[in-house]
DNA sequence: GATGAATGAGTATTCATTCAT
DNA sequence: GATGAATGAATACTCATTCAT
């Protein structure tokens, strides 16, 4: 679908040495955070002028906003993925859970990034981008929660809680569970079969 | 006349100040993160001066992490004082729910500092106070968990899960609920009944 | 001639006080250096207060002043009644060299604390300390001309050059020999008979 | 253009730039003393700004250093090479005198500092400083010692006192009176024939 | 268009000095 | 008179950003 490569090459290059900034940057904030990383050192380590950075991005949080973006973009469109697919509601959450799964093993250093530095107000500067991925947060929930209602609705679910509640707590919980893996792995082994989360959904916890 | 005289007049004086000073930190770490204010500001707006932030702590990061400290031991007392109580594990849980849901409610700006600043790899000078308080986030789930297999084990709860899982899974929920009131409360409207969010787990999801 | 105990008892035990502050000081001082040791630091080490301190000196530098002036008043007193003993000029030479050997061993801290705090220019805030000190080295000098002067006028010694030339030589080479002992002491053994340095000036070097 | 292009133009610019900082801190500490002087003072007089001197010097410290080694590097060479020439020992010492005397005129802003700040325990942190210097002193005393000894060998000194004894005596003695003059040239005018110094070595100053 | 040298505002921390008790 | 808590000016150093080449 997409017509990168019909951009004139210089176009194109421009966008390869992006990508190639960008990729530096990631690899530095996330192994030191935003503030001890200058934007000297990410000019030496990707092999680019300081000024050539500037020309690509306006100042040092512009750059980090960018770098989220991307990369919020994409898991994005892998977990939007992984739903549409046409199956049963069972499926998709299913789904959802392997692709919020496999998006956070293979991005490690960028969730330890994002965890450190975007939560919260730490960055009353980049609020911006914060209301941005909020919104964009929302979204997703909403998508999810479009699930547990169609199941409520073709009566393959209970009808236990408002579906956007259901959500939240579907999405929480794995990411809960991530992060403690994340953490400490021997002592916060992640459950081998991903499935086994949502069976704490759909299984009722209370004997009848 | 006072009748806190415990200690004496000048001692409590002094811990007056320090409240003071740590209420003022709070305050504007939570506004604008760690990086973001000077202790020169913390002094002014403390109306202290410089030098007198620098007899009660001896750096601003140990500033830092005497607030983060100060506030986590109150929480967590709050929060075991809540479940040690008499009761069986039903109410054990409930109580839990609303412990933190009132912790949280009455420490917004230092939750907001929190997942601002003690998340992920950002502090690598603060490892020492993450390590600290990884463990008693460890500790505090493992008091849940036991919750969870006395209610097993009587018989009250399905078996549905390790117990330590479901610790994790109602920890999370509860955060992911009271983070997103703390975001968008028009939006996302904190549940009126905090047990609500206990009877997600309590009521399979699934039809039978 | 001192009528010292004379004085009313307070004035007594305020003079003692602030014996008791120099010598801490100067026992601070040159331990670390002038710049090194706070006010604060002499005040607790000497067990007075700092405004106690600031009562007996108007500053630090004041107090510094003093320390230098009190010390130098007790060596030139020692080494003056050395050379003002009725003996002949060599004697008197002899009797130099001893007694400012003497008072090297016995003050090296000050010493010590002297070379590096008040030559060449370092404080041109202390300029009127070391103007006061100057004319004081220079009048020593004098003295010590005075006995070249009239060892050549009895003819004890040749007229090999003008006194007061002898005496800058004299008085440099002691300090020189001093000075190597103490940076160095097992590579510069101070000459064991004192007199041998003046053997150097006594006898030629060049054969005939 | 320039002749003295054995280095590119940029390198020969930042020398240039070097020794202009370096000059102008010698200029500041000498009047002032290290510790009197702020960074952002050498920056303002030198007209650089201060992110400038601390691409050229590490630290406060270590332009200090810079200039206190280039300056010593300078002056033994002047001195050493003044006594290498193939003379008679008689000669070398009047070489060493000139040499030093020259050296001494022409440089008096560092000899100040020098004098101001390296004696003595001052600096515990320049403590590698200190300890490299006295080494060359001691070296340069051995090479005069060497002299000595070779002119006792030769039956053109008498053998009056232990080489290296004689070696301190005379730089002792030329620093005395440099020093002198330093202070108050009109009071202490410097031997108009340096020689005149040796002289008190050479002839024995008591009558036979 | 690319470069990276130069800039200088900004910040944590120390310590001489004051003055209310 | 003595005290020492409180003060805040002063200072070394960093690093995002600019702009002359």
């Amino acid at each position: 679908m997409a017509a990168d490569n019909k951009l004139p090459r210089r176009e194109r290059e421009k966008l390869r040495q992006r990508q190639e900034i960008l990729a530096t940057a990631l690899d530095l904030f996330s192994q030191k955070g935003y503030h001890n990383v200058s934007v000297q050192e990410i000019a030496e380590k990707s092999e680019f002028a300081i000024g050539t950075l500037y020309k690509f991005f306006q100042n040092k949080e512009d750059l980090y906003k960018a770098l989220v973006r991307e990369l919020c973009d994409k898991f994005e469109d892998s977990i939007m993925r992984a739903i549409e697919q046409p199956q049963d509601e069972v499926e998709k959450l299913r789904s959802y859970v392997r692709a919020k799964t496999e998006v956070f093993h293979r991005n490690l250093p960028f969730i330890r990034l994002y965890l450190a530095e975007s939560r919260g107000a730490s960055f009353n500067l980049k609020a911006g981008l914060d209301d941005e991925l909020r919104k964009r947060y929302y979204n997703s929930l909403e998508s999810i929660a479009d699930i547990f209602a169609s199941g409520i609705k073709n009566q393959r679910f209970k009808n236990i809680a408002d579906p956007y509640y259901l959500a939240v707590t579907l999405s929480s919980v794995i990411d809960a569970f991530l992060l403690l893996w994340l953490d400490a792995p021997e002592r916060h082994p992640y459950p081998e079969d991903p499935d086994a989360i949502l069976d704490i959904f759909f299984k009722g916890l209370l004997e009848p």
